[in-house]
DNA sequence: AAGTGGTCTAGACCACGGA
DNA sequence: CCGTGGTCTAGACCACTTC
């Protein structure tokens, strides 16, 4: 008996392998479960995750069409820096900088939604690969969005951690970016001036409450940012 | 009357509220459905989709926790170089640098699956906005995988475009990075010697045959990556 | 008006895996 | 063992949207 999962990738196959070019009308859902011969809400069950996935469009009466792409979605998962090291067999290091209360800068303050006066927690780290410098951690968090941080000092739990295991949060926007590093960060990272940083810049949320900003610098020579990459549609 | 949608949200809401913090072991089915006056199937198709979106796992008899983040996900859009530039009222322009089949350098040859004789095709061009250099597209394109590449000049029709619209796929792998611009690219993309690029290297399979691999370059100074973003587990 | 997807119910059986 | 999730069926009604 053909279960949902195997109707999904049944179909997925004729997507995938040319036989239902994008474009095409696909057979309604009661034709479906007389061919598969199972009941309508099964092949719905599987029609829905590929409408999830993105791999067909469903509308009423107009029936389901295979998408047209118009681009490609790929999700990318960003570890704690110290799996990502460790997970490969590095050695990991965590050394805090600095940390203070402080009125941000304004890009900062329009991130966080703060007014001209608010203060907010910087904190400054880096992280180590087997002794070289990884990554550089530059975070503001809002005092208001995460009292506890205050009373926390970052010493020995990076505040990217320390946050992830603390404060739930709702939504997130990320920036990638490559540019040269500053001087303070070429210092910081023991790179020569000038020289390609990747830069991951992120915003926090919870239900629309800004948590925080980090700026996170990379060594352009020795970072790469791979994505997982399952097949589409994969259950 | 609670339709999955509703109880999907309300459950959502428990979770990124903090009322069932991340390890909380979360009501069985059937005792929600008996607090939502549904079927236990109802409260199973949204729970259903609160482990799709990797907010909750689920297992017999263990029941269903709420899951201690580990990373963070992100979805990546990469959309077609011309609609990302039209798309912000920019002007566009392509431009075929150059069309040649080959064999292939061995960092692409094991990309592409080849043996150390086999012929592909390699296409070079640019993409303009307004007028200045915004992408370098360096691609290798399988000849068995794509035969009707051999045929197609890639004057008018971008590779990217054309693959898109012609090649379905079944895979695909990217990797992020900053570097360098070499010589090469820095004449191409009118740039100084050095300067920092943004650099999106992908290879497409379909279905385990490797169908091409590209090298994207961008300036540094004009090219940021933005994710898109929903909230965790939106339906 | 009619076709198509969206969803619910009630009941059932199975599969996994902790105790 | 037995509680929990995984899934199916048969039938039903509804909600859109195109004709």
């Amino acid at each position: 008996m053909a279960s949902y999962k195997d109707i999904h990738n049944i179909l997925l196959e004729r997507i995938t392998g040319g036989e239902w070019p994008p474009g095409r009308l696909v057979p309604a859902e009661a034709d479906l479960a007389e061919e598969f011969g199972c009941t309508r809400v099964t092949v719905n069950r599987a029609m829905q995750a590929l409408a999830d996935a993105g791999l067909v469009e469903r509308r009423r009466k107009a029936g389901t069409r295979v998408v047209r792409r118009q681009s490609r979605d790929t999700v990318l998962t960003i570890p704690i820096v110290r799996d990502e090291i460790t997970g490969r067999g590095g050695r990991y290091r965590y050394l805090l900088v600095e940390r203070r209360e402080a009125v941000p800068p304004q890009n900062i303050r329009a991130e966080l939604g703060l007014a001209a006066r608010d203060r907010a927690l910087h904190v400054l780290s880096l992280h180590f690969a087997d002794g070289r410098p990884y990554q550089l951690e530059d975070r503001w968090i809002s005092a208001t969005a995460v009292p506890g941080a205050r009373t926390e000092s970052f010493e020995a739990v990076s505040p990217n951690e320390w946050l992830l295991r603390e404060v739930p949060y709702s939504r997130a926007e990320h920036i990638f970016s490559a540019a040269r590093a500053t001087a303070e960060e070429a210092r910081l990272l023991e790179l020569d001036a000038d020289e390609p940083v990747f830069v991951i810049a992120r915003t926090t949320w919870l239900t629309n409450d800004p948590v925080t900003h980090v700026r996170l610098v990379h060594p352009g020579s020795r970072f790469r940012l791979v994505t997982r990459d399952q097949p589409p549609g994969a259950l």
